[in-house]
DNA sequence: GGGATTTATTTCGCACGCGAACTATCTATG
DNA sequence: CATAGATAGTTCGCGTGCGAAATAAATCCC
């Protein structure tokens, strides 16, 4: 029984959240790329050349998250912001070198966060996981929806 | 068998917990008490009268996270900071009524959170998802242990 | 065409939590 | 006893991301 099981799954979430990403901070080889600017990094790595809105949206950030974490990766020159040619309220991001040698080296760390993120547990086990995590956005959707 | 579903656990795992936050802080029913509050009136429903330490401890936050949250909530007329008459470097976490009484509101908030964490998921499969969830404790250590 | 509405982004104030450095107290050791 | 070291909290600056409100440009509709 023990709902306590149950109770502490919010407080495991938290967690384990901030255990990875702190771990990811403080294992930033190069200078101070953290956890969330490789997140965008890996977005434009992708499709660079896409409008803000639409990063925040691969990122399931809401306006403001996005507009400051463009604000702080172009001041350290990872990305840059240029103007949309057609719509004079976008702007679209694009990777500078050095942001590009960056999410290089952030798909190494990454590789190195995979393997303990499922180490020793079988793929059907993260699959449930993973489902579970899926499930999760749709259980506590943004809008106020019931 | 796609790395790249892999990949996404990260992303998953960040997304999630952002959610469930953003869901809990939207469906504070009482004035502001967010769930990183909630966890601490917890603390002290099961252990009035704790030391910071313990506290930050009890809910894996560093001096500076628990000192801030004590703060806010000190302020918020939750809690009470009361000197540790046996040790001068020390205070004491006490609830006040208002605090004891949002303890009591906090938990029928959880107990909804609980039902939407675990619906649709089998018993076997929730245990799977916290196990991996305490496992990412240990693979994510504070120190800095290799 | 022009006013209302929608859309893209910014700004503000906030909560949260980290690492690093600091202060104050307590404890251990010579 | 004095002093060195450990321990409890605080403070500072930062990154992150939210909600609400503001700005500006695009679109819709009469």
């Amino acid at each position: 029984m023990s709902p306590r099981r149950e109770h502490r799954l919010v407080f495991l979430l938290n967690v384990a959240q901030r255990r990875l990403q702190r771990w990811m901070a403080a294992r930033t080889p190069h200078s101070g790329v953290t956890a969330a600017q490789s997140g965008l990094l890996f977005v434009l790595g992708q499709r660079d050349g896409v409008l803000m809105g639409e990063a925040g949206a691969a990122l399931d950030l809401g306006p403001p998250g996005i507009s400051g974490l463009v604000d702080r990766m172009t001041a350290a020159n990872l990305i840059e912001r240029r103007a949309d040619p057609d719509d004079g309220r976008a702007w679209r991001l694009w990777l500078t070198p050095a942001g590009r040698a960056a999410m290089a080296l952030s798909k190494a760390r990454l590789a190195d966060v995979n393997a303990r993120l499922t180490q020793g547990f079988t793929e059907a086990e993260i699959d449930v996981v993973a489902r579970w995590l899926v499930t999760m956005q749709s259980r506590f959707p943004k809008g106020e929806d019931e």
